[in-house]
DNA sequence: GACCAGTGTCAACACTTGTTGGCCTACACT
DNA sequence: AGTGTAGGCCAACAAGTGTTGACACTGGTC
């Protein structure tokens, strides 16, 4: 990066009314989805006028494109504990889905991958590249080294399980999905997770 | 109201198209969701004209009323083998959704209740309704004739992972989910719903 | 001062949505 | 015959959508 007085990368003053279009889009589309979360909505919750939102990122795709970009931050597994994979897991996703500011991407992200093809082909891709890796350490206690061949398998059960807890509590909100305190869910949903993993 | 002649309720000739309506709304609900299943496609797959869907069901809102009404038919599990109730429930299940003739209306059930707030009350009562009663039998072996106080959790649970198949393999789908066989799914997905029910 | 790109607003476009009223047709009845 | 009514199509409405272009205000550089 050049440094010369101001140039280059002087702070532009749109900057932040980037970083409002893109919060409040996140917001938008994880409360009502693709289709709902109107332009005109996002413009007015970022304080803005709906042309800003087009003239910034070309469409409302474009925009959805660029709020919603997922990183689910998997923790290496290698150096956890073989029986402590499941809860290790399920620990980790309860901090993203449902604390954590990615919270409303991941929402945003499960919302319109449901009714929008773009949506769930996104949604593929995430699970491909960052969930599916993670079983090359499944399979029983001792076949160390070797990547079983249900290892895909393994993996969408436990993505399967996992994104059906946030439906259920996020989503759909079941009284009693909604009811169970963390370590509730993290005693009852452990132990599945463990034996899809490490069964 | 009129009863003129002997047959008072004389197969009347709309009640075809009604029927054709119906069928279209429930595959366009399914295919594409709330928003983006319009009453114009659903009449265009029904070949009739647009102003009929709404001369029959009032509003758009009345014709997804009509159309999905879920009945998941669960069985009675008081029969059951008690080492038995994941597999049967598991079995239920993927023959419902993924082959019965109703598998249209769940698709749609699970796409609007997403996105529609009005769809995911109408889950939560199916949940409340027809689920939840199902975990009645649950709890530890010895416990016989006592509901357990964690009932509601556990069948939320059950629920949590089914929707969450149901999304991977249907809606989402997941490549290793979708390859999965039927068996396949029982033999992975049958001992954590059977822990979560009598474990 | 003049300039000029970045930032913003306003009004309007073209299109799709759910919904409505008018008019025509076919059938069941007397 | 004739007549009433349910079934059906057509054209249009008002509202809301994403998107575009013309115009106005800033801030800093010459």
């Amino acid at each position: 990066m050049p440094e010369t007085t101001a140039p280059a990368t002087p702070a532009r003053r749109g900057d932040a009314t980037r970083a409002a279009i893109l919060a409040a889009a996140r917001e938008r589309f994880a409360a009502d989805g693709y289709e709902r979360a109107t332009v005109r909505a996002i413009a007015q919750e970022a304080r803005i006028d709906p042309s800003m939102v087009i003239r910034y990122f070309g469409s409302k795709e474009g925009l959805f494109a660029a709020a919603v970009d997922v990183d689910l931050r998997l923790p290496d597994l290698t150096g956890v504990p073989r029986d402590e994979l499941g809860a290790t897991l399920v620990r980790h996703f309860l901090d993203l889905w449902e604390t954590g500011p990615a919270s409303a991407v991941l929402v945003a992200m499960l919302r319109v991958g449901v009714t929008n093809p773009a949506g769930a082909a996104r949604m593929q891709q995430v699970f491909a590249e960052q969930v599916a890796p993670l079983a090359r350490i499944a399979g029983p206690a001792g076949s160390a080294g070797e990547v079983p061949d249900d290892a895909p398998a393994r993996a969408a059960l436990v993505a399967s399980h996992l994104l059906g807890l946030a439906l259920t509590r996020l989503v759909l909100r079941f009284e009693p999905a909604v009811a169970m305190s963390r370590d509730d869910v993290v005693r009852w949903v452990a132990p599945a997770v463990q034996r899809y993993l490490a069964g």
